[in-house]
DNA sequence: TATTGTTATACTCTATAACTATA
DNA sequence: TATAGTTATAGAGTATAACAATA
């Protein structure tokens, strides 16, 4: 169908006014199917909500998680190291660390070496915390399988890997 | 490589209070990879920035941009309708539309069998503007193509084809 | 009673700029 | 001078709640 037809078709079902209730699924969106961005915008939210749900009892959310890993694995990092690495405003790190060395899961060790940094490191607490965010997040993971199916998830991933 | 393996060699590397200075590359990811979350919110940030970019000069955003697409396709639709086939807040869009019909972009007319509502339609601006518009974001779309591949692009419009 | 559009509030996120203390 | 961390601000985006007009 032409973009012309569709709009001629919309036309009619909408009439003049929107005589009729039109259910969201039946609205055309026209040049927006084929574009690469409304579809990975639309998966994303998708899979934010499932990650925000799945580790709802934890109080973690996708950034917090990411913070962790990236220092887990990672012990004694700058600030400017793990907000570049992630692609995170080292502004906004700033309050992502309060909030979780409030919590107790990250400490900031000041450096004897540049005193101007700080080494992040997580706390006792923050590693077995971590563990049990992982275990979660892997379930998260296995929701995404059974959305999209084991096969397309790993093309997914091979088809991305350049942007991690 | 094991996640120990990977905290033991990058406790080598990072040393004690960020000793050196680490290239963003270096820093291993650990359970971020692997993830389909992760590389998905990197994917959309680089699309999100090259569409804002594409699209500058006409100073539309990838919101805004669906927002007339949808009214173009389907004219005479409620704000609810549009909200809800887009996913976005009926608060939110009253904003958008705001900014688009003090453009001269977009006009809400009053429905005439429900005076709840109004019924969305592009004014002829609206029209020829969505046009390039349309021209400017089928540019954007090959800047993914030599991001991903040609093949890549399409195998990920199939896989999240449910998502629109 | 329920729905449409609107207003308002709060919190997250992105993007800057400016400040301090160091290097 | 440049960099690391911090503070502050402004604009998007998300999530709610409440209200007036209308169904």
């Amino acid at each position: 169908m032409t973009a012309t037809a569709a709009r001629t078709s919309a036309r009619k079902r909408a009439g003049n006014g929107a005589a009729r209730s039109i259910d969201a699924d039946e609205i055309g969106l026209d040049a927006l199917v084929g574009h690469a961005g409304y579809a990975v915008r639309r998966f994303q939210i998708w899979i934010f909500q499932d990650f925000v749900k799945t580790l709802g009892n934890v109080d973690i959310r996708p950034t917090q998680y990411s913070v962790l890993t990236v220092i887990g694995a990672n012990p004694g990092l700058s600030q400017m190291a793990v907000a570049k690495r992630l692609g995170i405003e080292r502004a906004r790190l700033v309050h992502l660390l309060d909030s979780l060395e409030q919590r107790k899961l990250v400490r900031r060790v000041k450096s004897k070496t540049d005193r101007r940094s700080h080494a992040l490191h997580l706390t006792p607490q923050g590693e077995t915390a971590l563990a049990k965010f992982k275990r979660l997040a892997a379930e998260h993971e296995r929701h995404v399988e059974e959305k999209i199916g084991k096969e397309n998830r790993e093309r997914l991933l091979r088809i991305l890997a350049d942007f991690t």
